[in-house]
DNA sequence: TACTATATAATAATGATTATCAATTACAAA
DNA sequence: TTTGTAATTGATAATCATTATTATATAGTA
């Protein structure tokens, strides 16, 4: 039951069930390629023919706030969205825009060890994430 | 001799000496802000009134590609640059857009080794970047 | 000094994102 | 179930950063 976990989200965050949102974060929760506002809207406007590009964008917006989702800093100007919010990093094609998740607990461990002892003066760390650069050996350009 | 190493650096690589090219990168070598094309053009301005935030922008995309500057992806939608090229990474604060640089050698050998033995399939790491998120204690607002 | 390729300035064009606002809708309360 | 109200949506205009265009100016070389 698909739509029922995107209207648990919605409800969990207080925000007001609408068609609109729930096939959003559908769409964004299902789709692993870090997609743009404009991706999310051409997979939905078979469906939703109406559906504004501007009310994409807030509804990102409003998702990203409460923590649904997280944005993701690109290389070009264009903001990116994730679906997933539990803690990864990413890899950054450097010849192309292509951009993946990466998991990697062990890694986590390892920086969060290291910065756990070696205070940053002035600043207080609450998270942080690697960006990988380098080159897929696949030529699939998600 | 300011001046100077702003020349020695653009003949170093191959690139025509112009005054903009010698006011933009001494610049940015002297900011410690990560300046925008913006703010890079309203330092220069009082002594270079026609210079065109069109030739700012441009220069600093020459300059990244030389590798004589970075481009720093940041939360908002407008690109910053960075005077150093060293490898070093970003603290970002979560209430404001300030960015600050960070280095530590420790941090970068600690990941390095863990990504020497732990390969990622299907991918080659050239660089990584670590952005780091919390809270500055001071006030100034860079 | 003269030549030629490159850089610059001014400005128009583009493209992503945000603002506006009237019409619609979710949902709480009666 | 119906009603009231605040929040959401869609359409479109506005904004803002960046890029493209092009005529003029200039750096570096012969």
């Amino acid at each position: 039951m698909s739509g029922n976990s995107a209207i648990v989200i919605l409800t969990k965050h207080g925000l007001k069930v609408t068609p609109q949102r729930i096939a959003i974060l559908e769409v964004i929760l299902a789709l692993k390629e870090h997609p743009t506002a404009e991706t999310i809207c051409n997979h939905l406007r078979p469906g939703y023919p109406n559906l504004s590009i501007a009310t994409v964008y807030k509804t990102l917006d409003t998702f990203a706030q409460k923590g649904i989702i997280r944005k993701v800093l690109s290389e070009t100007d264009t903001m990116r969205y994730d679906g997933v919010a539990e803690k990864h990093h990413h890899l950054y094609s450097t010849d192309s825009g292509r951009i993946e998740d990466y998991y990697d607990e062990g890694l986590n461990k390892v920086v969060e060890n290291y910065l756990k002892h070696k205070k940053i003066p002035n600043f207080t760390i609450e998270d942080f994430k690697l960006q990988i650069f380098g080159k897929f050996r696949d030529n699939a350009n998600k």
